[in-house]
RNA sequence: GGCGGGUUGCCCGAGCGGCCAAUGGGAGGGGACUGUAAAUCCCCCGGCUCUGCCUUCGAAGGUUCAAAUCCUUCACCCGCCA
């Protein structure tokens, strides 16, 4: 091993604890002494939707830097946990998916989550795995006694995410096995491939603890647990959630340009934290933007440049670009009427649209908002105009009848609707 | 299997025959102030062909001039007992 190689690995969990990237560890001492050579590492998501979020985003990303760092990460897609339920963090029980379902949501997280990751390096290359290969096949009696024989249920039932369960509306027989499914991954791994760390959110401690027990039990090996905080915002509301649900990977469920602002509108209080959690800054040019973050937050200089950072690395450096020309060309500031008209399209191509025809009478604006999705009704889009917070084209809208006409059409194709101070939508007239 | 309690709008939760599109809180939305922040204050928050009309209070029937509110059946959830 050369010595910028060592040094790297000595730094991994001092800039990790730096960044705020640890809640909880096993033996810390005896992890950091192991992370001296190269180690094997994996981080479980399970399939509960056709897209991560950037709250899966936290983990995926510290499984990065510990590549970077020369470590070999394992990405597991719970195929079978993902047919289960996993009970930690919620108060309900799950509904149960559609196997099928589950096993193409399977297919595009692999995809998703490739992203990040270096599948091509020869030193340490990232491995795919999937816990339906072990699962699936095993019978229950195999099950029972290989398995079930390691598990005491005073310990299961101690688990928070079992025990804050019962004291409320119970739990299903189902999600209370969970625990010993992921117990078998890590088990799994740590045979197959000498994996001795796993990695996860603060809620799945339990989870992870009950692997490293299950291991010792059964292999006599020890292994270790790594959990990262939640994420949590300074006005309290969940990280990652907008008024629309989760800001997702994928382009079609959060559009990039909705992704970048979702990063840029970040609180001043949280926007130092969230680039020592996200980005692949150095130490001392987050601090440099940290300083200037705080002489003057209404630059947002380091919103810019988080919301920046992260849209390349998630969508792509060009599409970067694209939303963020896209957002300035749009917001006010720019006489609208003096966009050229690709400038214009390709702004446009970013929000929610609707199209009309120019044969036909042409809509009111309350009518036009309603179809390009901004609003959930055309009540809710009268609402907005009686409230005076409706615009065609950065102008106001008088009143509930307002209706377009040629002359609004910018370049004679297109027209920029705005609810509110930053909510856009545009409508494209064509022949 | 028996007995009891419950199922109300995005969430929590009042209402318990007419005054109910349904109190209150949260979330969400618009405005003012700002910086496409936060906090604060004001307003809004089922739908529509919108001074009126239509559809909602687990589902389906019924009683009544009138039901979220009463009755019947069904479904689901919770508790206690077997």
């Amino acid at each position: 091993m050369t010595s910028l190689q060592q040094d790297k690995q000595n730094d991994l969990l001092e800039d990790l604890k730096w960044r705020g990237l640890i809640a909880q560890t096993t033996d810390e001492a005896a992890l950091a002494a192991d992370l001296k050579q190269p180690i094997t590492l994996y981080l479980g998501t399970d399939p509960t939707a056709p897209s991560i979020h950037v709250g899966n985003l936290v983990p995926l990303l510290v499984m990065r830097r510990f590549q970077l760092a020369g470590h070999n990460p394992i990405l597991l897609v719970g195929g079978a946990t993902g047919l289960v339920g996993d009970p930690s963090g919620r108060n309900d029980e799950r509904s149960l998916n559609d196997e099928t379902v589950v096993a193409q949501w399977v297919n595009r997280i692999k995809l998703q989550l490739s992203k990040f990751m270096d599948f091509e390096t020869s030193n340490n290359p990232a491995v795919m795995a999937n816990n339906l290969d072990w699962t699936a096949p095993m019978s229950t009696i195999e099950f029972l006694r290989d398995i079930g024989k390691h598990f005491s249920v005073n310990q299961m039932l101690n688990k928070d995410s079992v025990s804050s369960r019962l004291e409320k509306d119970g739990i299903s027989y189902t999600e209370f096995s969970y625990q010993v499914l992921q117990s078998m991954d890590y088990l799994e791994l740590f045979r197959r491939s000498n994996c001795t760390l796993q990695i996860g959110g603060s809620d799945q401690w339990g989870n992870i603890t009950a692997g490293l027990d299950l291991i010792r039990r059964a292999e006599g090996g020890s292994a270790h647990a790594l959990t990262v905080p939640l994420l949590t915002k300074a006005d309290g509301t969940k990280f990652g959630k907008t008024a629309g649900g989760s800001v997702w990977l994928d382009p079609e469920m959060t559009s990039p340009y909705a992704f970048f602002q979702y990063w840029l509108n970040s609180d001043d209080a949280d926007v130092i934290k969230f680039i020592k959690t996200f980005s692949f800054k150095s130490r001392s040019e987050i601090e440099e933007l940290e300083k200037r973050h705080s002489e003057n937050p209404g630059a947002r200089e380091a919103h810019r440049e988080l919301a920046r950072e992260l849209t390349s690395l998630v969508h792509s450096p060009e599409i970067a670009q694209r939303v963020e020309v896209a957002a300035r060309a749009l917001f006010g500031q720019a006489d609208l009427a003096e966009l050229d008209e690709a400038t214009l399209a390709s702004a446009i191509a970013e929000l929610p649209r609707t199209t009309v025809s120019s044969q036909d009478e042409l809509p009111t604006w309350v009518d036009l908002l309603a179809a390009t999705g901004v609003v959930e009704s055309k009540s809710a889009a009268r609402r907005i105009v009686k409230e005076s917070g409706a615009y065609l084209n950065n102008e106001k809208v008088p009143s509930e009848d307002f209706r377009l006409e040629k002359s609004h059409f910018l370049c004679g194709k297109y027209a920029l609707l705005r609810k509110g101070k930053r909510d856009l939508a545009a409508v494209e007239l064509i022949s």
